[in-house]
DNA sequence: GTCAGTGCAAACTTTTTGCAACTAC
DNA sequence: GTAGTTGCAAAAAGTTTGCACTGAC
């Protein structure tokens, strides 16, 4: 249940946001917040669209989605990344701050936490700069293609003293 | 004569690179080293077209700077950033770490430099990684923009008077 | 001479925009 | 009723790809 309560606080941090700027409650806005709150990880625009076809029957369009993920990233609801080709987002609210490790060759990403690293970036101390949030991406490779490309060199160097 | 010997050694780093991976030394890719190198800051690929069609009189197609600073970025001579809505990519040898402070609003982009923060990061111990390098992005409002929000906030509120 | 690399244009992907229809207020 | 939102389709922006030609080896 503690699901639900998180997804009914974000609806009302939204509802806030939207009566404090103007703007209206349509339910597709809501639709969209409660389906990325029923994300864990990341997602794109593309997935969510999909998701939202499939599984909450409530149409809507990208524009749409493009334009409420707007909403929702100025509410704090939301963040994006941008790893890969398209914009990452994942939810913020009631989620630990975490880094990202990223394997430039096959771009999985894995999310971890260190206090240490928490600690050391919220004391920085920033000139003429209000810091809201901050994303951390460690890039490199992941023991799997370490491994994979290890074997490929010494596949490589083999082939080439056969040519010589 | 510093920047010289700059140029002259990744030239030289990147032929390295070129001949272990069996990779074609043109005049075109030692054209857009140069040009980078000859770049201060930050820029995108669209930037890097213009720059060497005017200035280096060399002209690349865009396909062969897309081909080339895949190249640069593997042989750790370019680092690639994603702030923004196009790829922005930076000259990496012989340049001090530094973090991106990027202004949510006007998209400014400011670098600085944190011992502390880079001894953390540093410091940080991964499990199945290999750290080849990282980027921290710290997002917030500049000076500027947070004035003219504040600015528009209070026009706002004054309006609200009015209408009511 | 050969094949990796290049330029060009077309294709593709992601995101933005213009506009008519809709609906929250 | 009206202005903010939505959906759709078209456009824009960034990147990748296919192919014929070129030039590094």
């Amino acid at each position: 249940m503690e699901d639900k309560n998180v997804k009914d606080t974000v609806r009302q941090i939204f509802t806030e946001y939207l009566n404090a700027n103007g703007h209206r409650k349509t339910p597709e806005r809501y639709a969209i917040l409660d389906t990325i709150y029923s994300i864990d990880g990341h997602f794109d625009i593309d997935t969510l669209y999909s998701l939202m076809a499939d599984q909450e029957n409530f149409r809507v369009s990208r524009a749409t989605l493009y334009n409420t993920i707007i909403l929702l990233i100025n509410a704090r609801l939301v963040i994006k990344h941008q790893f890969g080709n398209s914009s990452q987002y994942e939810k913020c609210y009631n989620r630990d701050t975490h880094h990202h490790q990223i394997c430039t060759q096959c771009g999985k990403v894995v999310e971890f936490q260190n206090e240490q690293l928490q600690q050391a970036i919220a004391s920085t101390k920033l000139s003429r700069f209000t810091l809201s949030h901050y994303s951390l991406y460690l890039y490199g490779l992941c023991s799997k293609c370490e491994r994979a490309n290890r074997k490929k060199k010494t596949n490589n160097q083999s082939q080439h003293k056969k040519e010589k």
